[in-house]
DNA sequence: CGCCGGATTTAA
DNA sequence: TAAATCCGGCGA
């Protein structure tokens, strides 16, 4: 699964692709490539530390951190081990486990919108700390594999990074499945 | 050691 | 438009 290589190109590659955990199968319909301390929008920007360890370690591992107080963002580990990298899995479809997404979702209905944004993507697999360095390649657990790829794929700037300079605020990093609803901001992309 | 602010979501 | 809510990273 071409994720050894650089975020961006291995974030194209993670379209389609799914998330498995027991009964809830989800498809990935956006995502946003983050680099390595050259990236100043990046948690890796500040070096190597406890929180962003994953990021150094070998592709197909996951990233999880807990953020704004409440909530966790899954990421998938990219490019070769001794590098930082990383693909935040931003929204999804539900393929399968409805009834325990909006279980775990609590007051959200069933819209397009279920898990369209990287905190619902980790709530709707009940994900938390614990799955931090977990190998998404390997069966049990969470795992990821392989889907049916977009048709188009759109592009823009990454959201959420007004503290990162200038260039690379308006890096198109963010990728999405055309033909998907769950896509946020939709306007501020374009094709590829 | 204390402060600042964040790869967000939700409801008003 | 703002509140919820907490910890990582930086400066002192």
């Amino acid at each position: 699964m071409e994720l050894n290589q650089p975020a961006d190109l291995a974030a194209r590659a993670l379209l389609g692709r799914l998330l498995v955990r027991e009964e809830v199968r989800l498809r990935i319909t956006e995502v946003e490539a983050y680099g390595g301390p050259e990236d100043s929008a990046s948690h890796a920007r500040h070096g190597r530390t406890a929180r962003n360890a994953p990021m150094w370690g070998p592709p197909g591992r996951a990233y999880l951190y807990f953020c704004y107080g409440m909530h966790w963002m899954l990421n998938v580990v990219t490019g070769p081990e001794g590098e930082a990298s990383a693909v935040l899995i931003r929204s999804a479809e539900v393929l399968a486990g409805l009834d325990r997404v909006l279980d775990r979702r609590k007051a959200a209905k069933n819209s397009p919108q279920l898990c369209a944004g990287p905190g619902k993507v980790a709530q709707a697999l009940g994900l938390d700390g614990t799955f931090d360095g977990h190998d998404l390649l390997a069966p049990g657990g969470l795992e990821l594999r392989n889907g049916p790829r977009p048709v188009g794929i759109l592009v823009g700037p990454r959201l959420g990074i007004g503290f990162a300079t200038a260039e690379d605020q308006v890096r198109p990093w963010r990728f999405a499945d055309g033909d998907s609803l769950a896509v946020l901001q939709r306007k501020t992309l374009h094709s590829l």
